[in-house]
RNA sequence: GGUCUGUUGGCUCAGUUGGUAGAGCACAUCGUUCACAUCGAUGGGGUCACUGGUUCGAGUCCAGUACAGACCACCA
C-alpha cells in the first residue's frame, strides 16, 4: 500500500499535478480499452488535427466534449475507445514546406519529388509529435497505443483499396471538366475548398462588332478571359438578336470570328441578353459550349499567367493582362461602359488567393449514387445531428452535390493508383504497381498527382481500425458511437465519412454527430492569427490549469453555437476548481485519515434533516447530470454540477455539518463524516469528465479510494436515500436562516453580535423548528431560540419577517425603526398578494383545473395555502407594529 | 436569391415536454472565528427586440416586422 499524505495545500496548484497524473494514466494503460465480447463499446474517433497545426482554442473546444463523453462512458464501465491521430493535410502541409524551402532559396522542383517527400516526412515527425504532445496537455484520455496517421501504411492501403473499388464500380472517373484552380498552390480544388469573398470590382461592358453593324454588347467581370472566348450566346426567344444566331461576331483585339449561338441558359431580362462564352474558364459557359460544340480555348497557365493562346499578352499576370485589355478596348472605342460592382469572388481556402475556373484533366468521384443512401439514413432517423437543425444543412449539400474533384497537383499525399501506358494509351487502376502494361506489355508510369486530403479522412472511422483487413478491432469497435466535430467541416468531413462508411462498410460510421461551434473573442470576432486576438490555450493552462480551461468550454455552452472566450471566464472556473479543492480539504481534515462507514449502512433515524436534504439533492444531481450527458447536453450537465457543488454542498451542507463535527457526540460525528464523504466522492466523480486532474488528485487523498478516479465507477442513484418531504422541511429552515441574515444585513447589525431568535411557527412546523436550534445558532447568529406557542403574545419591538415556515422576530432594541419595518413588510405583503391573486385566478379557472396535470394543480394549491398563511401573518404583524407607534 | 441562427439584468450566456425569469463577471454594503479573500453574507438591477395570434396561462408554440450573424448558390 503506497503511503498517502493527508495534508493538502491551501491552494490547488494544477501544474505539477497535470504532468504527473497524465503520465501515470497513460503509462498504466487506463486509456486503452479491453475488448469484451458481448459488451457494447463506446467509441469516438478523434478528428485528426493537421500535423502542421499548433494547438489553439478550436482544438480545445473540439477535444473537451470528446474527452467528457469518453471519461463518462469509461466510468459507466463500458469498453471505451477514443482513437487519436493526425492528418497529413496534403495541401496545408505542402504549402508550408514550400514556404520553408523558399526561405532557403529553393523550389520544390529544385529538390525533386523524392527529396521533397523526405523533407515532408521530417516535418511530420517533428510537428506531428508537437500537436499530440499538446493534446495530452488538455488531458485527453485517448488511446495513444492506437494512434494513427492518415498516411501510415495501413491507412494508405485503405485509401488505395477504396480508390480501386470505386473505380471498378465506375464511381471514380477521369476526365476534362471545369475545376477550381488555385494558381498559387498550383492545384485543383474541390468545390468545398473554395471560399467566396465579397470584393469590389467592375463590370465592363464590351462591344463585339457584329454583321451589318449589328454589334453585340456583352458584360464581364473578368475581361482577360475574353481572349479565350469561342462564342456569344443569346436567348433563342430574344427578338433583339433575330437573325443573328448562326452568324458570327468579331472578337476584338484577337480579331477572331466567333459564332452566335442560342441557348436557354441566357436570361432575357438580365443585362444586354448576350453572354460571351469562355468555355475553358467558366463552368456555365462550359455547359453551353458542350451543347453547341464550341471549342475550348485555355488562355491561362497553371501559375495564373497568360499562355500562348493569349497572343501578345502571353506571359502577363492575370491582373496585368486585365488592365492592358481594358486600356486597349478603350482605345479601340469598344469599351461601352464600366460600372462598379460588388460580387463574390472564389478564393482558395488555404492561401486565399483568387481561384480560376478552368478546364483540366482530373479525377472525380461520382457523387449522386453515393449521396442517395447517405440522405436516406438521415431521413429515416438512423443518423442524427445534434443540434438537429444541421440536418437541413446536410440535406442541402447532399442533395445539390456535384462530382467531387479528388486529384491534386501536389506531392505530399496519397499518390493516385492509376498507371498509364505510353505505348498504347491504356490506363490501369490497381492495388499494386503493374510495372508493365497488361495490354501491350509496354512500360507504365504512375499518375503524378495525389488525392484530396479529405479522401483519406473520409475513411477514418474504419481505416483506423485496420480495414480492409478484418481485424478484431474493426469487428468490435465499428461502427463508432458519436462523431464530434465543428459545424464548419460538415461538408468536408462528416458527410464524406457518412457516405464512405455506407459504401465500404455497409453501415453508418456513427449514428450521432455532435456539433460544436467556433471560438470567438470577447467581441465576437473569430479568433485569428492576423487579428492577434487568439487566446492561447497552452498559456491559459499554465496560468489557470487545464481543468479551468476545459470547464470554461463546457459550462453553459449549448451544442452547435459559437462561444466567446475570455480570460476572466477561465479565471472564474479556476476559482471553482479551488473551491472544490478546499471543500475536499475540509472534509479530509475531518476524517482523521479514516474511511467513514457507508451511508447506506447508517440507520435512517440517525440521519439529520440536513443529511436528508443534501442526500436528496445529491440524488437529484446525479440523475440530472447523467441524463444530460446521455442527451449530449454537456453544458447543462456542467452547470448542474457547478451549482450543486458550490451552492448546495459548500455553501450549506458543510456549514450545517460543523456543529456535529466539532461536537462531542461520536455517533453524530460519524454520520456527518459519512455523508460528507459520500457526497464529496459523488461530486468528484460527476465532475471528473470535465475536471480530470483536480478530481483525481483529490480522490487519491481520500481514504478508501481506488488507484484512480478515472477507472472508478460512476455514481448510482439509490432510492432509499431520497427524502423529498424531509428535504422540503429543511428548505423551510433554510428560508428562515436567510431571512435572519437578510434582516441583520439590512439593519447593519454587527456581525459578531448574537441575538435571540423568536419564531412563530406556522401550523405543522413546530417540531422541525425546535429540532433546528443548532442550525440557527450556527448559521443565523442565534444566541437562543424561543418558539411562540398558541396564545403567546406577539413580541413587541422586533425586526420581523414572514417565511413560509414561520414568522421571524429578532429583538434588536434600538436598531429597530418601526416605520421602516412597516414599509418593508408592506413590500412583502404586496408581493404575496400578487402571488395569491395569480394562484387564485389559476385555480378558479375551469380550463386550468380540467387540463393541467394533477400534480401541478396540487402544488399550486399548496403554494396558495402557504401564501395565505404568510399573508395573514404579515397583516397581523403590520397591525401590531402600527399600534406601537 | 435560398436556408438557418441569434435578439433575456451593465457584460457574457443558460433556461429540455408552455406553469410566479436564472448563473458567472461587474456593481453596492458588511465581514480576516478553526475549508477556501482564487472566500463568505446581504443587496440593487430585466415590460425576456417589436407586433399580432393560439392558450386558463407564452421567454418557451405560430405568423409577421426590425436589427445582427452564419452557411449555401452565385446570372454574365
Amino acid at each position: 500500500m503506497e503511503e498517502r499524505n493527508f495534508e493538502m495545500d491551501k491552494v490547488f496548484s494544477p501544474q505539477e499535478v497535470e504532468t504527473r497524473l497524465y503520465e501515470e494514466w497513460e503509462q498504466k494503460g487506463y486509456f486503452t480499452p479491453e475488448r469484451v465480447p458481448g459488451k457494447k463499446p463506446f467509441v469516438i474517433m478523434m478528428p485528426p488535427p493537421n500535423i502542421t497545426g499548433q494547438l489553439h482554442m478550436g482544438h480545445a473546444l473540439d477535444t473537451m466534449p470528446q474527452d467528457v463523453l469518453t471519461r463518462y462512458h469509461r466510468m459507466l464501465g463500458e469498453p471505451t475507445l477514443w482513437l487519436p491521430g493526425t492528418d497529413h493535410a496534403s495541401i496545408a502541409t505542402e504549402v508550408k514546406i514550400v514556404d520553408a524551402l523558399k526561405a532557403e532559396g529553393l523550389t520544390k522542383q529544385d529538390l525533386g519529388r523524392e527529396k521533397f517527400l523526405e523533407r515532408a516526412w521530417e516535418w511530420k515527425e517533428e510537428y506531428g509529435g508537437r500537436i499530440t504532445r499538446q493534446l495530452r496537455r488538455l488531458g485527453a484520455s485517448c488511446d495513444w497505443t492506437r494512434e494513427r496517421f492518415t498516411m501510415d501504411a495501413g491507412l494508405n492501403k485503405a485509401v488505395v483499396e477504396v480508390f480501386v473499388r470505386l473505380y471498378e464500380k465506375d464511381l471514380i472517373y477521369r476526365g476534362d471538366r471545369i475545376i477550381n484552380w488555385c494558381p498559387v498552390c498550383k492545384t485543383a480544388l474541390s468545390d468545398a475548398e473554395v471560399e467566396y469573398e465579397e470584393q469590389q470590382t467592375s463590370l465592363w461592358h464590351i462591344k463585339y462588332p457584329g454583321p451589318d453593324g449589328r454589334d453585340i454588347i456583352v458584360a464581364t467581370t473578368r475581361p482577360e478571359t475574353m481572349l479565350g472566348d469561342t462564342g456569344v450566346a443569346v436567348n433563342p426567344n430574344d427578338p433583339r438578336y433575330d437573325g443573328l444566331v448562326g452568324k458570327t461576331v468579331t472578337l476584338p483585339i484577337m480579331n477572331r470570328e466567333i459564332p452566335i449561338v442560342a441557348d436557354d441558359y441566357v436570361d432575357l431580362e438580365f443585362g444586354t441578353g448576350a453572354v460571351k462564352m469562355t468555355p475553358a474558364h467558366d463552368p456555365n459557359d462550359f455547359e453551353v459550349a458542350m451543347r453547341h460544340n464550341l471549342p475550348l480555348l485555355r488562355v491561362l497557365n497553371d501559375d495564373g499567367t497568360m499562355n500562348e493562346a493569349a497572343g501578345k499578352f502571353a506571359g502577363m499576370t492575370r491582373m496585368d493582362c486585365r488592365r492592358a485589355i481594358v486600356k486597349e478596348l478603350e482605345e479601340l472605342g469598344l469599351l461601352v461602359k464600366t460600372e462598379p460592382l460588388t460580387h463574390n469572388v472564389g478564393t482558395c481556402y488555404r492561401c486565399h488567393d483568387t481561384v480560376e475556373p478552368l478546364v483540366s484533366t482530373q479525377w472525380f468521384v461520382k457523387m449522386k449514387p453515393l449521396a442517395e443512401p447517405a440522405i436516406d439514413k438521415a431521413k429515416s432517423g438512423e443518423l442524427k445531428f445534434v443540434p438537429e437543425r444541421f440536418t437541413k444543412t446536410y440535406y442541402n449539400w447532399m442533395e445539390n452535390i456535384r462530382d467531387w474533384c479528388i486529384s491534386r497537383q501536389l506531392w505530399w499525399g496519397h499518390r493516385i493508383p492509376a498507371y498509364y501506358c505510353d505505348s498504347c494509351g491504356h490506363t490501369v487502376v490497381a492495388r499494386e504497381n503493374p510495372e508493365t502494361c497488361p495490354k501491350c506489355g509496354g512500360a507504365v508510369r504512375q499518375d503524378e498527382d495525389v488525392l484530396d486530403t479529405w479522401f483519406s479522412s473520409a475513411l477514418w472511422p474504419f481505416s483506423t481500425l485496420g480495414w480492409p483487413d478484418e481485424t478484431e478491432d474493426l469487428k468490435y469497435f465499428y461502427p463508432t458511437s458519436v462523431m464530434s466535430s465543428g459545424y464548419d467541416i460538415i461538408f468536408f468531413w462528416d458527410a464524406r465519412m457518412i457516405f464512405s462508411g455506407l459504401e465500404q462498410m455497409g453501415s453508418l460510421p456513427f449514428d450521432t454527430v455532435l456539433l460544436h461551434g467556433l471560438v470567438r473573442d470577447e467581441q465576437g470576432r473569430k479568433m485569428a492569427k492576423s487579428l492577434g486576438n487568439g487566446i492561447d490555450p497552452l498559456i491559459m493552462i499554465d496560468k489557470y490549469g487545464c481543468d479551468a480551461l476545459r470547464f470554461s468550454l463546457a459550462m453553459g455552452v449549448s451544442p452547435g453555437s459559437d462561444i466567446r472566450m475570455s480570460e476572466e471566464k477561465i479565471e472564474s472556473f479556476r476559482n471553482f476548481a479551488n473551491k472544490i479543492w478546499n471543500a475536499s480539504r475540509f472534509v479530509l481534515m475531518n476524517l482523521d485519515g479514516e474511511q467513514p462507514i457507508d451511508v447506506l449502512s447508517i440507520p435512517k433515524d440517525q440521519l439529520e434533516p440536513s443529511d436528508r436534504w443534501i442526500l436528496t439533492r445529491y440524488q437529484q444531481a446525479v440523475r440530472t447530470v447523467s441524463q444530460n450527458l446521455d442527451a449530449l447536453d454537456l453544458g447543462l450537465a456542467a452547470q448542474k454540477i457547478y451549482e450543486f457543488a458550490w451552492n448546495e454542498f459548500c455553501d450549506w451542507y458543510i456549514e450545517l455539518c460543523k456543529t456535529r463535527l466539532n461536537g462531542e457526540d461520536a455517533q453524530a460525528k460519524g454520520v456527518a463524516r459519512a455523508v460528507l464523504y459520500h457526497v464529496l466522492m459523488g461530486i468528484l466523480k460527476l465532475l471528473h469528465p470535465y475536471m480530470p486532474f483536480l478530481t483525481d488528485e483529490v480522490y487519491r487523498y481520500l481514504p478508501g479510494s481506488g488507484p484512480s478516479i478515472m477507472i472508478d465507477r460512476w455514481p448510482v442513484v439509490d432510492e432509499t436515500l431520497d427524502f423529498v418531504a424531509d428535504a422540503e422541511r429543511m428548505e423551510g429552515v433554510m428560508d428562515i436562516i436567510r431571512g435572519v441574515r437578510n434582516l441583520r444585513a439590512e439593519m447593519n447589525v454587527q456581525p459578531g453580535k448574537r441575538a435571540t431568535l423568536i419564531l412563530g411557527a406556522h401550523p405543522g412546523w413546530e417540531d422541525t423548528l425546535a429540532a433546528s436550534e443548532n442550525y440557527f445558532k450556527r448559521l443565523a447568529f442565534t444566541s437562543q431560540l424561543e418558539l411562540l406557542h398558541e396564545g403567546d403574545k406577539a413580541p413587541g419591538k422586533c425586526a420581523s419577517m414572514v417565511t413560509p415556515a414561520a414568522d421571524i422576530f429578532i429583538p434588536l432594541g434600538e436598531l429597530v425603526d418601526i416605520p421602516k419595518e412597516v414599509q418593508r413588510l408592506n413590500k412583502d405583503l404586496q408581493n404575496v398578494q400578487r402571488e395569491i391573486a395569480r394562484a387564485e385566478g389559476m385555480l378558479k379557472n375551469p380550463g386550468f383545473l380540467s387540463k393541467a396535470p394533477e400534480t401541478l394543480v396540487q402544488t399550486e394549491k399548496e403554494k396558495l395555502e402557504t401564501n395565505r398563511q404568510v399573508l395573514t401573518s404579515l397583516e397581523s404583524r403590520i397591525k401590531e407594529l402600527e399600534q406601537l407607534v
